[in-house]
Parts: structure tokens; C-alpha cells; sequence
DNA sequence: CGCGGTGTTGAGACCTGTCAAGACGTGTGG
DNA sequence: CCACACGTCTTGACAGGTCTCAACACCGCG
């Protein structure tokens, strides 16, 4: 159940003994939400945080004209509010943009594993600063890449994170995002990404239909993002 | 000396008995670099954490063509780089905007933080939280707002941060930052950079001569930014 | 006094946004 | 099974914000 969440740590380090079990142990109670739902709204308390089991979610911020801006995608095996351990209330509003299930862990578990548990609590830090390296190269993307490296990037990026869940193949997967709700990643619009996906369309990198999407050549692809995977921090170390 | 560090906590949550001295003891040397020296560069092996005791610095990613995104402003009793304690390299640069004073942190002493004074580890997580929350809001700002806002919201962070780390007035401050870095921290050209300034000052709302700001019109600057300091974290709570 | 970096200004190009309309697809209710 | 409604995708014409390139002014400093 948790297994996408161990698999995303154990790629970056060894658990130890009794790790896992703890872990396990701080799952409560599991629940399903729809899509579009909104799971979690700035400014509210949170007592606890969640591990996405399925699904896809968005951090979201938004201006008072309505515009709305995603700050990160996450998928399963991400926590997608572990940060609100320590914030106590959330800067943004998370959403789910499709069917999601999800695992409540208590904040008092995490406590608990920070107080007794000190190697695991540095990694579920580390996980914390890998979205911080997301929101970085997503920074990078929106203040200095073209709109077509920009959409380009975001099919690098998900193809590698749904690699490592498990949740993709050699060059495809399952792509639910609406184009207005890519235009919100990427800080366009979404008349715009639906021109720039018939320009990638048009050079072969790119094919999308039925919510599903395949990069039949990611070699010209990453290098049209100037794609380098090296932020998702995907190397082993001890930590 | 690490001062400005302490009062950036206690604004957070009120120290433990023990915990002040445990970071007095941790701090190692301290060194001075000139304006422009690129302090940490990514992707090396990183050994130590480094608090910024006074000066300005910047995190900055390039693009192979040369174009710069500076990803946040590192300012008096900040880390510069306390999440590479879990990271281990750096995904980005970071360069002193001014000549600065730096004092080392070993990691091995933060992870002494983590295995013996829980509470503070947790309040060094929320530090690398609070980064991370910056992170999104200047998405916001490149994604959703227009070059005239994000200008004016970037003063306005500015002026609060300054402000908790007693380097600001009511409503000015020294700012240190040419036009080519200010474009650089919001995805602009310094040419447009300087236009908006001129349109900012004939509306009456920033001041700016001789490296030195004042907002004359904060609420008003504020509005146009749309600019709530709810982001930065600002209050008191048991964590 | 000259130099290099920074700030300023202008003209024009271009990328992306805006507005509007229609096509398409899917689910729902009659 | 059809009709309809709604959201999404697509397309066109046009507007406008931001960029590019270039030149010049300014200023601190060696």
C-alpha cells in the first residue's frame, strides 16, 4: 500500500531495521476522493499528512482575479502535504486532479519518528527538499524556457517520477491533465499549450490523445527542455 | 553572531532549554567573500550547511544558453544551504550578491541535532520548509503575474524579511540588487526591469537610488502586488 | 582620464494572450 | 435511441506585453 512511498525513499537510501515497520504502523485510516475535489485548503489547520496511494494531485495558488497557478504535480507514492508537518497550515490549496486514493499519517506519528527515529526523520526531510527542487527547476522553466521547452520539460519530468513509482513505460504513460490544466503548470494559457502540443505534435515528440501520452523520441525531447534529471536527486547516498 | 538565525526560530516557536547553545557549538568557522564569488556550485559534494550572517546571496540555475533564473534571495541569519544536510549536493549555485560573512554548520553536527534535540531538528525542517514556500509564491509571481506586480511583490517580501531580521525600517531598505539581477530573480529582461521601475516610481510607490529602496505607498504597493505575507510564515506555534 | 559595469531610451519584432466561435466527445435525461 | 448540455479541444484574427538590438548616458574607480 505505502509501497510507492518506500520505493521512492529506498531509491535514495537504505531503510534500516524496523523503518519499514514504523512506517507502516503511522498509516491510519485510507480514503477515496474524486476528482476536482479539493483535499486540502490554504490556511486550515492540518494535523496530519497524506500519502497519495492513486492518483494525481496539484498544489494550486491562485489570485484574487482567478488565475490560477500549480505548483507541483504529485503522484502516487508522494506525500503531497508532508511539509504541513512543520508549516502547520498549508500556503496553498492541494486538489485532486483525478480519482485519488489516499493514507492519512497522523503528525503525531511523524513526531514520534522524528523523536525516536532520527535517520528515518531525515529522510522524510529529504523528501521535503526534492519538492523544493521540483518548485526550482519548475521556477527555472517558467521564468526563462520557451513555452515548447517548457510543456516539453513538464513530459520529461513526469515520465521520470512515474518511472521510479512504477507507474510508466519505456516512453508512455497515462497523462490525465487537462490542457488548461497544463497551462496552470506552466504559467500559460491554455490556447497556448494547445498550439504548442501541435508544434510538438508536428516534430514527432510528442503524442497525446485519449489521456495518454507517448514520446516516441525523448532523446530530441530532453534536449529541447534541456532536460537533465539530476534535480529529481534519483542516486542512492547515505543521508 | 548566529543572532539573526536564533530570532528567525523564536519567531517560528519558542526554544528549548539547551537548544541555543547546542547551535552556538555547532556554528564552525566563520569567512568573508567578495560580491560575485560563486559561493556553492551545484552538483558538488557538500559537507556543511553555511548561515549567512550578513550580506545578500542568491540561488541560481542556468540554462546552457546562459540565461539565469535566481531562484530565491538569501538574506541576514538565513541558511544559504541547509537543505544540502539532506540533499548532499546542490541542484543550483549559490553566489553572494554582496560581500558577505559566512559561518560553516558541519553536517555532521546537524545530524547530532537530529539524533539528540528532536525539536530543534524539526525547526531546522520547517527552515528548509519555509525556502520551499518562497519557491511557490515566486511561481506564482512568474507564472500569473504581470512584470509590474511581480516587481512590486519582490520589494514587498523583501521589506518584511528584512524587517524580521532587523536590517529594514518602517518602509525602506538598502538593496543591493542591479536591474539584471532583479530580472534575473523574476524572468525578465533588465530593460524591462527598468521600464517598470519608472512606471512604479511615476505611480509614487518605490523610491529607489543609490542601492537604497523606500515604499512610500505600502498598502497601495501591496494591493498591486497582491501581496499577503500569510506565505512567509510569520507566526508563533508549537511544532 | 579612460574604462567597465550599470542604467536609460527608442524602434521594431515576436511570443504569448485575448476574445470569440465552432467542433468534438461524453454523460445524462427523456 | 436521440437530444441536449457541458467541458474540452481547436482555430482565427487581433492585441499587447515583453524581448531584442542598439546606442548613449551615467558613475565609481583605478
Amino acid at each position: 500500500m505505502i509501497d510507492a512511498f518506500l520505493r521512492k525513499l529506498r531509491a535514495r537510501d537504505d531503510l534500516l531495521p524496523g523503518e519499514e515497520d514504523v512506517l507502516r504502523r503511522a498509516v491510519g485510516e485510507t480514503r477515496r476522493v474524486p476528482a476536482h475535489r479539493t483535499i486540502i485548503r490554504a490556511w486550515e489547520p492540518v494535523r496530519q499528512s497524506t500519502l497519495l496511494l492513486s492518483g494525481w494531485t496539484a498544489r494550486a495558488k491562485d489570485l484574487e482575479s482567478g488565475e490560477r497557478q500549480i505548483t507541483e504535480i504529485n503522484l502516487v507514492g508522494d506525500f503531497i502535504d508532508l511539509h504541513s508537518f512543520t508549516l502547520k497550515e498549508l500556503d496553498h490549496d492541494v486538489v485532486a486532479l483525478t480519482d485519488c486514493e489516499l493514507a492519512c499519517v497522523p503528525h503525531e506519528a511523524i513526531r514520534e519518528i522524528t523523536e525516536k527515529f532520527p535517520h528515518l526523520a531525515r529522510l522524510m526531510w529529504l523528501v521535503t527538499n526534492l519538492d523544493a527542487a521540483i518548485h526550482r527547476e519548475w521556477m527555472l522553466s517558467m521564468g526563462r524556457r520557451s513555452a515548447l521547452a517548457r510543456v516539453a520539460h513538464l513530459f520529461c519530468e513526469l515520465l521520470v517520477r512515474l518511472q521510479v513509482a512504477g507507474c510508466a513505460g519505456e516512453d508512455d504513460y497515462a497523462f490525465p491533465l487537462t490542457q488548461i490544466q497544463v497551462a496552470d503548470c506552466l504559467g500559460l494559457t491554455s490556447v497556448h499549450v494547445n498550439r504548442t502540443l501541435q508544434e510538438l505534435r508536428k516534430r514527432g515528440l510528442v503524442e497525446l490523445r485519449n489521456r495518454h501520452v507517448r514520446l516516441p523520441d525523448l532523446g530530441e525531447l530532453q534536449r529541447l527542455a534541456q532536460f537533465d534529471p539530476g534535480y529529481l536527486y534519483p542516486r542512492k547516498q547515505a543521508r
